[in-house]
DNA sequence: AGATAATCGAGACGGTACGTCGGGTCTTACG
DNA sequence: CGTAAGACCCGACGTACCGTCTCGATTATCT
């Protein structure tokens, strides 16, 4: 996750693989504490039961910290398959709301893009660790629905980066910035936006 | 802008009005300079020539000065009347990305958003003063399409809320997440997917 | 003491004068619970009841600091009339032995002058707050015995700087080196010696 | 010179003959570079070619180190035979000022000296490894002197530790605290004082 | 020859203090 | 009163050394 395996090392003390979960885990438990700003480097190596040093041996600073911390919980996204690509979107749309409700997500995941905007090795680095690694989730549900005959059999590529920046912006924005749940009556709204569009639907 | 205006006073000497403005400039200058994460009040207060005690006279901090500064940036959006729904859409949503594009809003909008989400008073001024303020666009979108026969003269009020979410939502994933360009071609690709839904065009 | 007084400002908050005197007794304390070594300036902000930026505006670091904290306790010192050049100087010794018996003078006077051989600006400190401003004792001394007839009226300026050497550094050497008490029967050998020499007594 | 000799073990590998002298030099160089303060036993190590284990498995901290290395210093002293008393002492003082000159010496001494104010085991080292080592000279000195019938056959033991405080302290103070050179002319001036004393002499 | 054991280099580890910086507050003199 | 200036307390920053530890690799002596 972080850029390490320095050529690998032959001698010298090994670097604890303990260390780096604990790290990960007391910034997490932090974040949700404390949240983005209240957050101290000082403060997760305490709860990690690490140095700062060692944090500061793995990781340039709280920004990459932060992301590898968070990048972690979208992992567990799942596209499940519910027999129509409706009901696969609407479940993803509400895994995906669910993770963004919790508080070591939300303040966490749009202060590092805050950041993102004035680092470039730390945008590379957003980009890397969650948004490609989760575009495999568009990928899947539009295979699936290929072969259900639901979707043209095509495949433009920068078709996935727009049903993926509609997808999870729509989500976010909801969920951060209008500050609305995006319960299970506004992702069936969404759903078939995104299915019908405007003028198809009553709108 | 500010909830202030404490009454107002009789005695002592006014406030400067010619000091809020320069506040406000100077704010996003060090916005485009420096980014949310290294602008200092001190800094602010210095630029605007201004003392620092004058500035937290005004605004309780970083966060809430930010907000204000950010939010007059929308406030010049128009949508355009180009003769029909895609076209005033497509219009819209270059003018939101080519503020979005500009360094003073780029991270100085996601900066406090970040920290909405553990601040209810933040929220509620972001809400007001950029998110409320905005949906205009859509309510008089909508009422023009409608007068042309593009749309039914349906008005449910949460389908402005969710195609608003859709919309600044996508804008902002593809400029500051995903870090790509909202350029006219992606802009039209949108458009059509926002119109007609995946399933009904080539999608 | 501190070289301060900055063409004198007219306007901003004045510096607390009782933040200096704290910060001087908090350093004298701490010298003599932890001695130079183990001193910190944060414990001594700590102890004086003062934030570390305040010290640190005042003092350029821990040498500079120490030496005005030992400073002040030579200022007590007060050469005796007791009638005979012999006496005097017993008299005067004894009460130099005794400040270097007490903590706060022992590790901190030796600490300083170690770090001053390789800083020109604290041996100059040194020179000046502590060195220079005793040799009043010897000047005093010898003007006494001049008007009692015990030493020729002749003046030569470097022979206070030898007897001060002479003195200052047996009574320091057999304190701190030796580490043997400087009591009134080495003080009584002492004088006798540097009073007839080595050859003109039993030696 | 290191207390060590860990009852001479029979198996294992042997320390390294050559590290001893390797820290050693290194500490030298390292004081004359850097001065004690910003001595660090990593940077020894480095210097010596060596692991910072190695030494301190020799060692148990910079003061020991310090002590072991300016010790050897001082071992070079050679009392004079010159024909007189007042010319061997001569000898032997700029002897001894031509040592405190280099500035390995300087800093190093003193900042031992300070630190062994508040640790009794360092201030027994020194003792050992060099007050009582060089008191030899004033012994040597006066056994001389004796002989040439310049001073009476009478030996009180406390009159060496007068003599050694009184002749060391002056110099250490002159070069030290003084920061003025003991040259030919001081050092001249100074034996005259200790052989016929203030009343003796012009004064 | 093989086992045993202390050494060596390298470098990660938990700590402590550093000196600096920014946040907000307060205290002056002036308008 | 408002204002500019700047000192104040506070808390976090990221760095530097400390002295300890854990490695793999040597280098001895003792079976």
């Amino acid at each position: 996750m972080q850029s390490r395996t320095p050529a690998s090392r032959a001698t010298g003390r090994p670097r604890s693989a303990a260390a780096d979960a604990a790290i990960l885990a007391a910034t997490r438990e932090a974040l949700v504490e404390l949240g983005w700003s209240k957050l101290t480097l000082g403060d997760v190596a305490t709860r990690a039961g690490v140095a700062k040093t060692t944090l500061y041996r793995r990781w340039a600073g709280k920004n990459e910290l932060v992301v590898d911390a968070v990048a972690e919980l979208f992992d567990e996204l799942e596209i499940p398959n519910r027999g129509s690509l409706a009901a696969d979107i609407e479940g993803v749309v509400l895994q995906f709301a669910a993770i963004l409700a919790r508080p070591e997500a939300r303040s966490g995941l749009m202060a590092v893009i805050a950041e993102s905007t004035r680092d470039d090795a730390l945008r590379e680095r957003i980009r890397t660790s969650i948004v490609e690694r989760q575009k495999r989730l568009v990928l899947e549900g539009r295979t699936r629905a290929q072969a259900r005959g639901e979707l043209p059999p095509e495949s433009d590529p920068t078709t996935v980066d727009l049903i993926f920046d509609v997808v999870a912006g729509a989500v976010v924005h909801r969920t951060l910035v209008s500050a609305e749940p995006a319960d299970e009556r506004w992702v069936r709204a969404f759903t078939r936006l995104l299915l019908v569009g405007l003028g198809g639907a009553a709108g």
